[in-house]
DNA sequence: ATGGTCGCAACGCGA
């Protein structure tokens, strides 16, 4: 089983690179982000034509989220309980999306952009996340053996490596300790960035400004965290950075994480050494 | 190359 990431920056201005993509990346689940469109808006058919099920959150332009399913999604619910009720305008909840797909229950997050310490976005950005965090130790608390995977641009980088030169963002989003520590919290609660091992180096994201992609100066903000369960099925993990190159890319590219079949009789050879890259 | 980010119900604002 396949799952994968991407902050697409509007799909309806990224529908060709999508749809191509998901043609060669033969994936169960893709997780978008800010697709920035209402639903009625979502380009479905375009998806459907591949044979994809298509769920969707979005109240206005920015910061929806969706599921791409090659089965259909069951309990899809959008948001988690808790969610701040106070959100910042123009921050608009709940900027989460989950759907269950063969036993797998993934969570398409959007965590909302801290913008600077002074600004009353990176408090809720804090609290979002805290909230995050409070649901997905229930979620374990009630099933230690549930298989999770939060998914997405968590707008968060976890080390000094995951920017291009650290210096640049003293005391700046999105890597101060408080943003940090809230990201940890996941961690501390089994919930394990499983495509670190797997891909330790390269960034998810370059600004469009200032020709950061060129020069590499992206940072690493887009993450799979995976549950004790889900972690022991990962067997292998991609950044597509090429994703980033030719016409009219997103700003982020896809994070790919490929599972172990459960069921050794049902395993598919469709991640042979000879397929890597994996994406075309 | 007299410009140098891109997206959007948009000529300002969010990322």
């Amino acid at each position: 089983m396949r799952i994968a990431t991407w902050n697409v920056n509007s799909i309806r201005a990224r529908l060709p690179r999508v749809i191509d993509w998901l043609a060669s990346a033969r994936v169960d689940v893709l997780a978008l982000q800010e697709i920035k469109c209402r639903p009625e808006q979502f380009p479905g058919a375009a998806f459907e034509a591949l044979g994809y099920h298509v769920s969707i959150w979005g109240t206005n332009q920015w910061n929806g989220v969706a599921l791409i399913t090659r089965e259909p999604a069951t309990d899809v619910q959008a948001g988690f309980s808790g969610a701040p009720a106070w959100g910042v305008p123009p921050a608009v909840e709940p900027r989460a999306l989950g759907g269950t797909v063969r036993g797998v229950r993934v969570w398409s997050l959007y965590v909302p952009n801290g913008r600077s310490v002074d600004d009353p976005h990176y408090r809720y950005k804090l609290a979002w996340l805290g909230r995050l965090a409070h649901e997905a130790r229930s979620w374990l608390a009630e099933d230690p053996d549930a298989q999770i995977a939060l998914v997405g641009d968590w707008n968060v980088a976890p080390r000094d490596e995951d920017v291009w030169d650290i210096r640049a963002f003293a005391g700046e989003t999105p890597v101060t300790p408080a943003e940090r520590e809230a990201f940890g919290a996941f961690a501390a609660q089994g919930y394990r960035d499983v495509v670190r091992p797997l891909a330790p180096t390269g960034y998810t994201f370059w600004d469009y400004k200032h020709g950061r992609y060129p020069r590499d100066e992206g940072m690493r903000i887009d993450f799979v965290l995976g549950s004790p369960a889900l972690a022991a099925r990962v067997e292998d993990a991609f950044i597509d950075r090429a994703a980033r190159s030719g016409d009219k890319p997103s700003d982020h590219v896809p994070v790919v994480v490929q599972l172990r079949e459960e069921d050794s009789a049902e395993q598919r050879d469709d991640w042979d050494e000879d397929d890597r890259p994996m994406v075309l």
